[in-house]
DNA sequence: CGCTGCCGGTAAACCGTTTTCAACCTCCTA
DNA sequence: TAGGAGGTTGAAAACGGTTTACCGGCAGCG
């Protein structure tokens, strides 16, 4: 008759507690065993190992976490989950952080600041072992990233970056993808180039417009105010631009759009009005959008590489905690953008 | 002098004990007092909460977690992340989640069934309080599913559901989905409608393949065996079948595909032949993927309301753990397909 | 022979809560 | 005055691991 009850037997989980019993040594023993100290003999280890097998014995991670400290999991804090190029991100940090060891908790914000704060708070609540955020459009003030630092827990920004806060961060290269997005189009044979910028308190459409400027100065090309066109991040409004520019006297032979979408906007209204795209117009968009491919013509487009960019940052992470918290050192990881060329701005045939 | 010292100096983080030790009382009544228990007198609780608030006190919640057995965290497993249908059932779960209370730790199984297996089995380590699933194409035995079961654990299936296996589930009725779409066809006016399906070892396609066969026969149209084509779902796939029904000396007058993408491929066709749409080919799809309300014609297509199907999974798992485990009843929800319509299937002017 | 060092292991503290079981005080009643 | 009853509180035992401190035995060495 066996007469040994197992500890767990309620959950139906088996302890070392129960293992210890089973092999009548003591729990500290199979601890060690288990995570291979070789302070256990060879002979005990494995008595111990092929006993943990038998009896299917799974570690209670929140046991370890509450005595490590360390949860062996990574938060992240995005504005939207379901939006393309976040949910790419999000499967490369996924991907490379449960090849780490790493789970993954997933918080979205809604652009709301007041939602950032309560995530960063329930994820430190939740003693994650650190905290990988895309800033949100809402955020004023700081004061919760400074207490994610103050508890020393690693923080990593990416794509949507404070420059106040020193953090590790990826990002792609904004500028250098307008800038290369404009050189094509000169390199087409384009000389009248049109942007729509994005509103320029934000960051990263700051630098689309200084890459635009930049490509267009190079070249030596003149820069038309009235060719520049902000907040111009919707369908309509890139529909409503297109109409403005296509009325003018001297009107441009290109657009560079900030976004997939003001670009659509833009080539409904050339395809509804009889224009020839790139003859007439050659647009270029950003983001890379799944419909980019599909539209006819097709959109070229900046591809921000989402994917590598969640891999990056997770990398980061794990780099950032090998170092002691002094020794860490914040590293800035740029990624280069990439053109992807579709018919929209083709103008030799080749 | 002040004299008092916190414990958890070290981690930045305040304590019961702390706060117990500054009003001189014990760590258990400071607990009561915070979890609002009525045995404390009045005067000790709103003493303990007001410092804890001023100590800006976080209770550990690994702590909690390991001496309640709850987690307070729910697991997903999905095959993709970054899928647009996917992601939008995640932001409805993570919203719902949130709300309650509840974390969210996601994991993909890039349909691998090896990858179902181990996530499944870190879940379940970390102690999740549920586990949502939609099952991996590859999945072969339900083996780490029944575990989950057994362990007591919560499950719940969406979308991609195991009959076998009796649990909550959620998912969209496929088959009336799929007559609703054909019906809409024949309400149009269509008459010889073709259809591509998915393969039938699938649950889904087989459903919608019905979904189909009921629509016409209810309209007493004759199903023709040369219009039904299998394994179908890629671009390049739809093209070609539309290459065939194009060339057939009877060829029928509209496409109903189980996917948008090879609707997009069927699309894609018809155009590039001179064909017109919807006069010539009608043309409907499924998912409502982004890119169908852009296309030129833009293509009719069954919503499938993954946000919605995601709170549905949530609300589910949330009305189980209030149950007893024994007295849990596993209930079904089907949501309501929804039939987008959009210029490819139009064919009465209105 | 006495000292040192290593090997293989144990006992107990610890992580921060929750919860069980009492204890204590005061007031009231028999 | 003894004995509840009721209202507050505390000590200690969990929860399931990890880690520190320590111990006995044995080999090697001067």
């Amino acid at each position: 008759m066996n007469f040994i009850r197992l500890f767990g037997m309620k959950t139906g989980q088996v302890t070392i507690h129960d293992i210890a019993r089973m092999l009548d040594i003591s729990a500290s023993t199979v601890s060690r065993a288990l995570s291979g100290n070789t302070r256990i003999s060879r002979a005990t280890r494995d008595k111990v190992k092929m006993l943990a097998e038998k009896l299917n014995y799974q570690p209670n991670v929140v046991a370890t976490n509450l005595r490590t400290g360390k949860s062996k999991t990574i938060g992240i804090v995005v504005p939207h989950i379901n939006r393309n190029f976040f949910s790419n991100v999000i499967g490369g940090i996924e991907q490379t952080a449960s090849n780490a060891g790493y789970r993954v908790i997933i918080t979205q914000t809604h652009e709301l600041y007041e939602k950032e704060v309560e995530n960063i708070r329930a994820l430190i609540n939740a003693r994650v072992d650190g905290i990988l955020v895309s800033v949100s459009g809402g955020t004023k003030t700081y004061d919760h990233f400074n207490q994610v630092k103050k508890r020393g827990i690693p923080l990593l920004f990416f794509d949507r970056t404070i420059d106040e806060i020193e953090t590790g961060r990826v990002m792609i290269d904004d500028f250098r993808a307008a800038y290369k997005a404009v050189k094509h189009l000169i390199d087409e044979g384009f000389k009248h180039i049109a942007h729509f910028a994005g509103p320029q308190h934000i960051n990263i459409y700051r630098k689309r417009l200084g890459g635009y400027q930049e490509a267009l100065k190079e070249s030596g090309l003149s820069m038309n105010e009235d060719f520049i066109f902000f907040d111009n991040l919707t369908e309509e409004k890139g529909w409503k631009a297109t109409e403005k520019l296509m009325k003018l006297k001297n009107r441009p032979d290109a657009i560079f759009s900030a976004s997939d979408i003001s670009a659509l906007g833009a080539i409904k209204y050339l395809k509804e009005h009889g224009f020839r795209i790139p003859e007439d117009m050659a647009v270029v968009g950003f983001a890379n959008e799944p419909f980019t491919s599909i539209m006819d013509p097709g959109l070229t487009s900046v591809e921000q590489k989402g994917y590598l960019i969640g891999v990056g940052v997770a990398s980061l992470f794990l780099e950032e905690i090998m170092q002691s918290a002094e020794a860490r050192q914040f590293r800035k990881v740029i990624i280069e953008p990439e053109l992807i060329i579709r018919k929209s701005s083709l103008k030799k045939s080749r």
